[in-house]
DNA sequence: CGACTTACTGTTTTT
DNA sequence: CAGTAAGTCG
C-alpha cells in the first residue's frame, strides 16, 4: 500500500522504481505490457491473464511515463470491465487513473457527442432510446407508409437499420444493394425518415451514439485534430468484438501514430450477430503495418483435460488465427458427458449433482449453469425452486422490466419536455381515460404547430378540440408533469422521484392490481428510487439507465449461477454445468439456418467458451426428447459432442440411457431420432403418459392431492423448509404459488410444503 | 374507451 | 405452453 501512494506522487522516477505489476508476469505478458508504442495486437486465450496484462500495460505507460494519463484512452464493452479495470489501475498507479480516458465505447461516444452535439444538430441534452423506443417509432413509421406491418415488423427493420449503423453506414451510404428488398425496398426511405425523426425529437439510438460522433470526426478536421492531439495512445480490450463503426473510430482517433494495443481472442467471437465484425482482428496485422503480435497462451484456469477439451472442439472451425493453449496445471478430472430421458429429468439430475456436491462441503456460487438460451432456464428454476436450492439467474435485466421503464418514461418527461416518446408512453398510465382518439388529436395538434406532443397537449387543452372528460384530464396531466418539473429545482431526485410516482397514480395502479406479480413490481419500483440516491442528478441517473443497462449482478455468496453462454463470457467458476447439447438447441439450427458455416463456426466458438469458463469440472448433457413450444419432440444429441475428446471425457449415461447403443457416439441420427430407444428399458413412461397425468391434474384449478395425501387450496397457510411460513395464493396441477412471510412469491411443486 | 377473446410466435443481446 | 399483439364487442 505505501509503495502505491508513493508511486503516485513520485512519478518520475517511477521508471527506474519498483513497478509490482511486472512481477509474476510470464514472458509473453511481460512482452505484451512492455511493448509501449506501435501497434499491438495481444492475443489472448481463455483464462491467459488478459485483464492483467491490460492493466499493467496501462500501468506501464504512466509509469514509464511513455503517457500521461490524459493522453490514454482506454476502451472496453462492458461497464463491468470498465469498472474493473479502473479499480485495478488505481490500486497500481493511485489516483493519477481517473485522468485516463477509460470507458465503453458507448459511454465514451456519448461523452464526445454531447460535446459537440450541434455539429450533427442536436442538443446536447439529447436522449438516448433505448430497442423498445426504436420500435416503437418505426413501427409508426411503418404504419404512415402502409406497409405490411406482419411482413415486416418493427423490430427487423430496426435490426437491419442497426446493422448499417455498426457498419458505420449513414443512409447516404447505404447502397441500392444493399437495402434489397426489405420493406418492398423502402427501408433506405424508412432509414431516411427514421434519422430525421430522431433528429426532431433531439434523441439518439444506441448506434448513432458512434455513428454520429464518426461524421464528426470525418467531416470536422479541427475537432478531429484537437481529440488526436490529446489522445497519444489507445488501448482495446475484447476486440474481436468491434464493429465496423467501432474500428474506423479507433483509427481516426489513432491517427498517424498507429499507438494502439487490441486484445483479444478471436476464438471468442461470439457477438457476430449484433454486428461485431471478427475480420477486424483477423486482418489487424495487415491494417497496422509494423504490428507486434503476442501470443498469451499459457492458461492459468482449468485443467488439462478441459483445456484439451476446449481446443479440441475449436479446433474445427476453419477461420482462427490459431493459439495453442497449454497449462501447467494438472490433468484433473475428465469431463463427464451425460444423456437424459428428458428435459425436467436432465434438470433433476443435475440439481441433485449440485445437492451432492454441497453435501461434499462445496460452495454454491462457485458453479455455474449455462444455456444457449434464455427459456433454457425455466426448467431448472423450477427444480432449483422445488428442492429450494439457492440461484440466481444473470441477466434477467432490471430496467427493461415493464414498471421500470414507465417510471423511468415519467422522469423523463420531466426532464426532457420534448421526449415525445415518454410522454406517448405514460400520458394514459394509469388510466387517465386518453385513448387512441385523443392521442391522435394531440398529434394532429403536435404536427400542424411543429412542437413536441407535451407542448402541443398543453395547446389543444385551450380548444374544445377534445371531450370534455379528456379535456379535463389531460388538463390535470399536464399541471402536474408541470408541477413535477418545477420541483426538479427543490427536491433531491429520489425524493422527487417518489412523489411523481405516487401523485401520478403509477404506485397505485399496482397496489390495486391483483396479479400475483404486482407486489414484484412495486418492490421494483422502491429499489428504483433507492438506486436514484447513488447519483448526483436527475440527469445523471437518465444517462447511467440508458448506457448501463446491467443491473445489480453483484454475486451472492451461496447461489448457483444460471445464465446463458453470451452472458458467461469472462466469467469463471470451480464447476460448470451445460445442459441442451441437442441439435438445433445448440448449435442453434436458427444460426444455421441464417448463416450457415459461419454461424455454425460462432456456434462452436460458444462451446468454447462455455467450456473453458470452468477451472475443475465439466459437465455436458443431452436429453432424447424435449417438450420445445408446449410439443414433445425427440432431440438429436449435438454434433460438438463427437468433437470432445474420447480421451478426455467420461460418457456417464444414466438412468436408462443404455438404450442408446453407447452413447452419442455410436448411435445414427435416424436411431437417435427414434424416441422408442429412449422408452425401451427406461424406468420412466413414455411422455405422453406422465403428461396426461399432468394435464389431468391441472384440470382441476384449486385443488390437488399429493403422494402424501395433503391436499392444498388457495389460502392454506403452509410450510416450507427452506422458505418458511407463507399462504397459497394460486394452485396450478402440482405447483403452487405461494406468498412467504419472508422469501417473497415463490411457485413451490406441493410435495416440498405441509400444513403446519 | 376499455375489457375481453382469439391468433400467433417463439435465440443469443456487452451498450 | 405461455406471453403478447391485434381484433371484437359492450
Amino acid at each position: 500500500m505505501m509503495a502505491i501512494c508513493d508511486f503516485s506522487t513520485n512519478m518520475n522516477v517511477s521508471a527506474r522504481s519498483h513497478r509490482p505489476w511486472l512481477d509474476d508476469l510470464n514472458l509473453a505478458q511481460r512482452e505484451a505490457v512492455q511493448a509501449l508504442e506501435g501497434p499491438v495486437l495481444v492475443l489472448s486465450g481463455a483464462g491467459t491473464g488478459k485483464t492483467r496484462v491490460l492493466t499493467a500495460r496501462l500501468a506501464e505507460l504512466v509509469a514509464t511515463d511513455t503517457a500521461k494519463p490524459w493522453n490514454i484512452l482506454a476502451v472496453t464493452f462492458t461497464n463491468k470491465a470498465a469498472r474493473e479495470m479502473k479499480m485495478r489501475v488505481a490500486n497500481m498507479v493511485g489516483p493519477m487513473a481517473e485522468q485516463v480516458w477509460l470507458g465503453t465505447f458507448h459511454a465514451l461516444a456519448a461523452r464526445m457527442l454531447r460535446r459537440h452535439a450541434d455539429l450533427v444538430g442536436l442538443k446536447p441534452d439529447f436522449t438516448i432510446l433505448d430497442v423498445d423506443d426504436q420500435t416503437r417509432l418505426l413501427k409508426q413509421m411503418i404504419e404512415a407508409k402502409d406497409l405490411d406491418a406482419k411482413r415486416w415488423p418493427a423490430r427487423m427493420l430496426g435490426g437491419v437499420i442497426s446493422r448499417w449503423k455498426d457498419r458505420g453506414l449513414t443512409p447516404d451510404k447505404v447502397g441500392a444493394a444493399e437495402a434489397g428488398d426489405v420493406a418492398n425496398g423502402r427501408i433506405r426511405e424508412i432509414y431516411v425518415d427514421y434519422q430525421a425523426r430522431l433528429l426532431a425529437l433531439n434523441a439518439v439510438d444506441f448506434g448513432d451514439l458512434l455513428l454520429h460522433v464518426l461524421t464528426i470526426l470525418q467531416t470536422h478536421p479541427d475537432v478531429l485534430a484537437k481529440y488526436q492531439a490529446r489522445i497519444t495512445h489507445v488501448m482495446v480490450d475484447e476486440y474481436q468484438d468491434t464493429n465496423v463503426a467501432q474500428y474506423l473510430w479507433l483509427r481516426l482517433l489513432t491517427g498517424t501514430r498507429h499507438n494502439l494495443c487490441c486484445v483479444g481472442d478471436d476464438d471468442q467471437s461470439i457477438y457476430g450477430w449484433r454486428g461485431a465484425e471478427v475480420g477486424n482482428i483477423l486482418k489487424f496485422e495487415s491494417d497496422f503495418a509494423g504490428t507486434k503480435t503476442v501470443r498469451l497462451e499459457e492458461n492459468y484456469r482449468s485443467t488439462g483435460h478441459i483445456l484439451a477439451a476446449a481446443s479440441a472442439v475449436i479446433a474445427h472451425n476453419e477461420t482462427r488465427l490459431g493459439k495453442t493453449l497449454f497449462t501447467a496445471a494438472e490433468e484433473g478430472e475428465k469431463l463427464r458427458v451425460n444423456g437424459y430421458w428428458d428435459g425436467a429429468d436432465e434438470a433433476r439430475t443435475v440439481s441433485s449433482q449440485i445437492e451432492r456436491m454441497m453435501e461434499e462441503g462445496g460452495d454454491l456460487s462457485q458453479i455455474a449453469v449455462l444455456v444457449r438460451a434464455g427459456f433454457q432456464t425455466r426448467e431448472f428454476e423450477e427444480r432449483f425452486i422445488a428442492i429450494g436450492l439457492p440461484y440466481r439467474v444473470v441477466g434477467a435485466k432490471f430496467y427493461e422490466r415493464a414498471e421500470i421503464r414507465d417510471a423511468i418514461a415519467y422522469f423523463r418527461l420531466i426532464a426532457q419536455p420534448a421526449d415525445d416518446l415518454a410522454f406517448e408512453r405514460i400520458v394514459n398510465l394509469p388510466k387517465r381515460g386518453l385513448g387512441a382518439a385523443s392521442l391522435q388529436a394531440i398529434h394532429i395538434q403536435a404536427r400542424a404547430s411543429q412542437k413536441p406532443l407535451m407542448a402541443a397537449a398543453f395547446d389543444l387543452i385551450e380548444t374544445d378540440e377534445l371531450r370534455p372528460a379528456a379535456r379535463t384530464s389531460l388538463t390535470e396531466f399536464i399541471r402536474d408533469v408541470k408541477r413535477w418539473r418545477d420541483a426538479v429545482a427543490s427536491m433531491h431526485h429520489a425524493d422527487l422521484a417518489k412523489m411523481v410516482l405516487d401523485e401520478s397514480g403509477y404506485t397505485r395502479m399496482w397496489q390495486v392490481d391483483k396479479l400475483p406479480d404486482a407486489e414484484g413490481r412495486l418492490e421494483n419500483l422502491t429499489e428504483l428510487v433507492n438506486a436514484m440516491q447513488e447519483f448526483d442528478s436527475l440527469a445523471g441517473f437518465l444517462e447511467h439507465i440508458a448506457l448501463v443497462m446491467d443491473g445489480d449482478t453483484e454475486a451472492e455468496n451461496g447461489e448457483v449461477t444460471l445464465m446463458t453462454l453470451h452472458a458467461a463470457k469472462g466469467l469463471e467458476f470451480d464447476t460448470i454445468f451445460m445442459p441442451g447439447w441437442e441439435e438445433g438447441i445448440f448449435p442453434s439450427q436458427r444460426t444455421i439456418d441464417e448463416n450457415g458455416a459461419v454461424g455454425l463456426e460462432e456456434e462452436r466458438r460458444l462451446a468454447y467458451v462455455g467450456i473453458t469458463r470452468a477451472r475443475k469440472l465439466v459437465h455436458i448433457s443431452y436429453a432424447g426428447s424435449r417438450r420445445i413450444h408446449g410439443q414433445w419432440q425427440s432431440a438429436i444429441p449435438s454434433r460438438f459432442l463427437q468433437e470432445l475428446p474420447s480421451d478426455s471425457i467420461i460418457e456417464d449415461n444414466v438412468q436408462g440411457m443404455q438404450a442408446m447403443g453407447g452413447g452419442f457416439g455410436r448411435a445414427t441420427p435416424a436411431e437417435l431420432a427414434d424416441a422408442s430407444h429412449f422408452g425401451g428399458t427406461s424406468g420412466y413412461g413414455p411422455g405422453w403418459r406422465r403428461m396426461a397425468a399432468r394435464q389431468q391434474q391441472a384440470s382441476d384449478p384449486s385443488f390437488i392431492a399429493q403422494d402424501s395425501g395433503t391436499v392444498f387450496a388457495i389460502g392454506d397457510r403452509v410450510f416450507h423448509q427452506k422458505f418458511g411460513m407463507g399462504n397459497v395464493i394460486n394452485v396450478d396441477g402440482d405447483k403452487l404459488e405461494i406468498a412467504f412471510d419472508r422469501a417473497g412469491h415463490k411457485k413451490v411443486v406441493s410435495g416440498f410444503v405441509s400444513k403446519p
